[in-house]
DNA sequence: CTTGAGAATCGGCAATAGACGAATAGGTCT
DNA sequence: AGACCTATTCGTCTATTGCCGATTCTCAAG
């Protein structure tokens, strides 16, 4: 997991035309200071600056190395919270946030929260929603088995089941047509496009599509706040 | 595709203790030489033979960036052969063998011919098979859209499609549930299990699903016998 | 043996990286 | 205002890289 990691980004900044903005760009991602990775890697503050200004057209690989690794461990030192989000190939469920809303929700005031776009109008929005669920839709078809169903569905179907990595839309529903259990809504997060059969299906099952733009951190940051 | 290899290759040697070693590596993993490698980017030889004897120990990322993206480019040049082998998302066809029989085949000869053990048997086998389609089943799931499904159906929907790369066989059955074509028999290749659910939903088409233990290029070897 | 291809070694040098520290800037809080 | 924290800019210096070319080595074929 964290070699994935650990290659993914130093490739990044391997590859990028402007090492020093990639630096950035990472070091921002794991939420560290340019003090804290300057103390961490032992030099002076403004070395990282520098290289961040792109002083350096071509660190070298043993610089950049040493960058990557300050991330990671500087990470793990705290948890390890931001490796976790980006592990590529999380073995790991294929939810990626899930929760039981406090109260009742309604399904229109969940869509509004994540500035939905209906692509069912024809079906009503008034639902009762009692939480959610993010799936990673991609991982969750190669390796979604019964047992995971009930996982995904929580302690209730009467949720909104969010599907992000779509790329038609089309197996979500597929998925979803085959179970027995039925979600209050499906959202698909940033589709590439959503295929006319995926809306179709969702018409013949009752269930409101939606389909949001917002980046994932948004939308569960979204979800969490409705209670 | 080739920004995934190119990362991968350029992430390792960044993060290798003796990027001299791994440089060399994939230079033979490309089947590069030393002369091509530095004709390409415009060095003297020596210049490679220093790089991967390990003499500077931290690469600039520019050098390392020239390097990699030299392999990739040599590779293109000579028809890819590489790049395809390691590419991480072969967007490539999913379908792996078709053919339309010369003449209409029974099912159960058919199924004879591939040594198939019947898992529907309440549903008769008394079908005439036009042809066939074996399909890549983990590959089909990620990649395939409407067009697809036609060229899969080829010129007649009375076909045997068969699937390999099957884990529990649910998901060849809700694509083929939800599509209005349905084959004449559905053939899971060396299934690791068969789910009940697939089995219901075979019947409930009124499709015959077949299971068989033969390799791949048997399986096609018998099918193309077939006419 | 000779020849040629691919590779290796190493001295040399200009350019750049790695790092320091001083001076400066911006923002927040008391 | 002053103090403190984070960040930036830039001159400077030493170490190292990027690259050349001459020389040598290895191996296979004729």
């Amino acid at each position: 997991m964290r070699d994935q990691v650990r290659e993914k980004v130093a490739g990044e900044i391997c590859l990028s035309d402007e090492p020093g903005k990639t630096i950035r760009k990472w070091r921002e991602q794991f939420h560290i200071s340019q003090q804290e990775l300057s103390k961490h890697l032992g030099v002076s503050p403004s070395v990282i600056s520098d290289y961040e200004a792109g002083r350096r057209k071509s660190p070298g690989i043993v610089t950049v190395r040493k960058i990557v690794d300050a991330f990671l461990d500087i990470d793990e030192k705290t948890g390890g919270q931001i490796l976790k989000q980006y592990s590529l190939a999380a073995k790991t469920d294929s939810i990626i946030s899930i929760k039981e809303f406090a109260k009742e929700v309604l399904a229109t005031e969940l869509v509004d929260m994540i500035e939905g776009d209906n692509l069912t109008p024809a079906i009503g929005l008034d639902k009762h929603i009692h939480g959610y669920t993010v799936i990673d839709s991609i991982r969750a078809i190669t390796s979604l088995n019964s047992f995971d169903y009930l996982k995904i569905y929580g302690w209730s179907s009467q949720r909104a089941l969010v599907f992000t990595g779509v790329k038609f839309g089309r197996s979500p529903m597929i998925a979803i047509r085959a179970h027995p259990l039925k979600p209050a809504i499906v959202v698909y997060q940033k589709p590439e496009q959503v295929d006319e059969l995926a809306i179709r299906l969702a018409e013949l099952e009752g269930i409101p599509l939606i389909r949001t733009e917002l980046p994932v951190s948004d939308l569960i940051e979204g979800l969490q706040s409705l209670g």
